[in-house]
RNA sequence: GGCCACGUGGCGGAAUGGUUACGCAGAGGACUGCAAAUCCUUGUAUACCGGUUCGAUUCCGGUCGUGGCCUCCA
């Protein structure tokens, strides 16, 4: 079965065909590191997570190059370094650690490259001189910028055309550009903003040249696939497109795909509007693979709706499953390795929920505990990146997190027993209900008693 | 104003030219001292109006509504 995917060019779902089978070749556009990733920031990296392994799966983990940017030159760095009264280099790093601690939390691998925009600064210039020579840019007062009339297709990313932008713009134009929908690809620095020399003077890159270059150094003029989110088809990826096209003669990315939005309360999540939920701070309540499950619970390509009550799905989810294989050791878990129907429904674009239904459907037929059906759901949760944690950890998790005295409540668990074996039944559920308020649930199985956080 | 996407039960969320998945919650049952957990059973939905069709939730047109982009944004 073909591998289908949505290309945002041709709005409609088309069969993959790769440039190269072995060597499979995406971009995505990465974060802007300058503060916490939000959960809006997250959904491209599990997105793009799960189509990387999709596509590893399907042309092997060696034949696929997965390259995911990092912007650490750009006006928010400026500006939040400046309020922060921090050193622009500090802030980046700290954030790009920040970062990284996130997308192993919620469970993505590591793609192949992760090139940074200021380790590139020469490419760009590169890039920017081959477009001045070809006459697709201009210098204005130190500026460089692309001529967006010189490339006839402008907007057929986006489906927009530059008299109807026009018309409709409410940008303020600068005086330096010829027409108002040029874009800069070079503009100089003021003092204290971080300054690389060019022939044009002493300045910084755009934004959107720095995934052409980067792009093309490792990926190559013209590669598979290129993903981000949906906000960034217009001005950046149709930018990108003609920065790209003009200076190489060369068609760009094959295929275009971007993920929905994450919202609250039906408004897109984003850092201005202030409705936003970092990563970092679901960590004290939620494990990585519940913020997972919740993001791939919706199509990529669909609205997601954030909000607690869908997390605390996916964490009852989760819980029951990871309970189910506590009865399991692992290694008798091992020797599965046929999908039947996960794989089928991720390569029809990336349906993910589709995928979990079968999950759900696998966990019911295994409930026998023939193990090489465990084996098969287990199997097949992990190809989304799902029950990678030993069932113990997963299950021990919030106690740790929330600071209950365990010898109390071991103690608590014995005096009740005590009392239920001596058909104290009024003490028995006094006990109970003790411990009920401290959050902590008891479960009475097979002539033991555990318990489990709330 | 232009462009794009979307409107499925109480909630989440797939799919489909002809019996409308699945999960959560709800209801009933088994189990339990009682619970919890688990298992079994179960009710409820395709925004509105036209058209095409033997038949549309699905295709087409329109209406209404929502969100997004057009400016930094995943």
């Amino acid at each position: 079965m073909d591998l289908m995917l949505y290309d945002t060019f041709t709005n409609s779902k088309k069969k993959f065909e790769p440039i190269d089978p072995n060597n499979v070749r995406m971009y995505v556009c990465g974060p802007t590191v300058y503060d916490y990733a939000h959960v809006g920031n997250a959904r491209p990296v599990i997105v793009f997570d799960i189509l990387f392994r999709l596509l590893q799966k399907i042309y092997g983990s060696k034949n696929v190059t997965y390259v995911r940017n990092i912007t650490d030159v750009d006006d928010k760095i400026i500006h939040a370094a400046n309020d922060q009264n921090e050193d622009i280099g500090i802030l980046t790093e700290k954030t790009i650690n920040y970062f990284h601690d996130d997308a192993k939390y919620i469970g993505a691998l590591k793609p192949t490259f992760e090139p940074r925009a200021t380790e590139h600064i020469p490419e760009m210039i590169e890039l920017i001189e081959k477009l001045i020579s070809k006459e697709f840019a201009y210098v204005a007062d130190g500026n460089v910028l692309f001529s967006s009339n010189k490339f006839k297709e402008y907007g057929k990313l986006s489906g927009k055309n530059l008299d109807e932008m026009v018309a409709g713009s409410r940008v303020g134009v600068e005086s330096y550009k010829k027409e108002e929908s040029d874009f800069v690809l070079w503009k100089p620095s003021k003092e204290d903003e971080p300054s690389w020399k060019s022939p044009w003077g002493d300045g910084r890159p755009g934004w959107h040249i720095e995934c052409s270059a980067m792009s093309e150094k490792l990926l190559g003029e013209n590669f598979d696939i290129h993903g981000g989110g949906q906000d960034l088809i217009f001005p950046h990826h149709e930018n990108e497109i003609a920065q790209s096209e003009c200076a190489n003669n060369n068609k760009f990315a094959n295929y275009w795909v971007h993920n929905g939005f994450v919202t609250v309360e039906g408004n897109k999540m984003s850092k201005s509007d202030g409705n936003f939920v970092t990563v970092n701070e679901l960590k004290d309540s939620f494990q990585g693979e519940v913020i997972r499950l919740t993001m791939i619970s919706t199509h990529y390509r669909q609205p997601l709706n954030w909000t607690k009550d869908n997390l605390n799905e996916s964490k009852k989810t989760l819980d029951k499953w990871y309970t189910f294989l506590s009865n399991f050791n692992g290694d008798e878990l091992k020797d599965a390795n046929n999908d039947n129907g996960i794989m089928e429904t991720l390569l029809d674009d990336m349906n993910t929920p589709k995928a979990i239904t079968v999950l759900h459907q696998k966990f019911k037929d295994c409930q026998s505990g023939d193990k090489g059906l465990v084996s098969n759901f287990l199997y097949s949760a992990n190809i989304l990146g799902l029950l990678n944690e030993k069932p113990s950890e997963w299950l021990s998790w919030k106690k740790e997190n929330l600071n209950i005295n365990t010898a109390q409540v071991e103690l608590l668990i014995a005096q009740r027993n005590e009392a239920r074996s001596n058909k104290n039944f009024d003490d028995a559920d006094r006990i109970r209900n003790e411990l009920d308020k401290m959050g902590v649930i008891l479960e009475d199985q097979g002539g033991e008693t555990t318990w489990k956080v709330k």
